[in-house]
DNA sequence: CTTGAAGTATACCGTTCAGTTTACTTCTGG
DNA sequence: CCAGAAGTAAACTGAACGGTATACTTCAAG
């Protein structure tokens, strides 16, 4: 096991079924309501083998928020890939995306945004990940409002960012269809950039 | 005690200590990590006594979730009626004050959707104190867009709903200036519907 | 064939959790 | 003056918490 390479020891499946297990848990019943007993009973682990990938709760929560990051990336990159479109389409289809998401009846908001509110202020590292997250989701938009011959990209980046984490917000709270389209709201925002 | 009418025992100042050093304690560091006994030590209250008003917890959050509603609603109230203010100033003045909210170095996102995120599921009296909050912000609004001859007064007052919360999403996460003034794209947003 | 890592099962540690109970004080209104 | 409500202080309960320790099995590689 200490011989073990960094690498190897990622790619355990043991690892990867206790990590994709606790970011259920975590989504569904947030970080604190969940008890490392409970992960390890859901992921059918023992307590040991937790301990030796993870060997604090922090760290799993950490790693939790990459396996999110990971998880979304791919996710999008797949989208941007699907068919030929236009930098414009690209973001549409992200929103498109985004959409369909939050109508899930099992929302439950972004992940980072939770951890966040639990703590704040308090795991220095926690914070890093979920800033990075949201970095990284307005970064995604920003390269792709530069590659549209638009005034002012970097703006028209931050306000649709603005869009989807209010949407997300407000559907995480309110639950339920919200009464304007959100790929249409995006659509009008990035034209009246283009003029 | 047990005679006591409802109005006496809401008023009660050993009450309101606990009510207003819970919100702060959980304003800071959350729900689930702030413990009862924490919240006694603070507000200098004995257990028994916390316990003859709030039977359990849960009932403190409600508790606190209503003060946090009624604290804002105070605010907005006064911010509406500060001068001559035609209802598009009074609009574009509550996203001026969100605004310094969001820019303290102490902001911690708004309770109910950090209340949220922890209990989503789990304790619908929490989850319905939450949601009456959001929909009365979003009343605010949209009485006001009502006020303005405006071709869709709903609409904008929604639009209006969803920088609000983005904004307050994103404030809560990366910490820092937004590269975007608030108050200005909501002037944006109504003068587009003014036209 | 044996060594050593990967894994399980389970008991255990001290602490904290929400909540209860007992015994006491302090103050106020009839 | 005394009944009763409001309060404190502190011990206590049982469960859950994060985390450790012990003893065992399984299995692949040298």
């Amino acid at each position: 096991m200490e011989n073990m390479d960094n690498t190897k020891m990622k790619r355990s499946p043991k690892r990867e079924q206790i990590v994709t297990t606790a970011f259920e848990l975590f989504k569904e019943n947030g970080f604190y309501a969940t008890g490392v007993d409970q992960i390890m009973r859901t992921a059918e682990v023992s307590k040991r083998t937790l301990y030796k990938y993870f060997p604090s709760k922090n760290d799993l929560i950490v790693a939790v928020l990459e396996y999110y990051r990971k998880s979304y990336r791919d996710k999008v990159n797949d989208l941007l890939e699907q068919g030929q479109k236009t930098s414009k389409e690209k973001i549409l289809a992200i929103f498109d995306d985004a959409m369909t998401w939050f109508d899930d009846a099992n929302f439950h908001g972004c992940l980072a945004v939770n951890a966040m509110a639990e703590f704040s202020g308090k795991e220095q590292t926690i914070e890093n990940s979920c800033q990075d997250f949201k970095q990284w989701e307005l970064g995604v938009i920003r390269n792709l409002t530069e590659e549209i011959s638009v005034s002012d990209p970097e703006t028209l980046a931050f306000k649709l960012f603005i869009l989807l984490e209010g949407m997300s917000s407000i559907a995480q709270v309110t639950k339920g269809k919200p009464p304007v389209d959100m790929t249409l709201m995006a659509n009008e925002l990035i034209e009246s950039y283009m003029s």
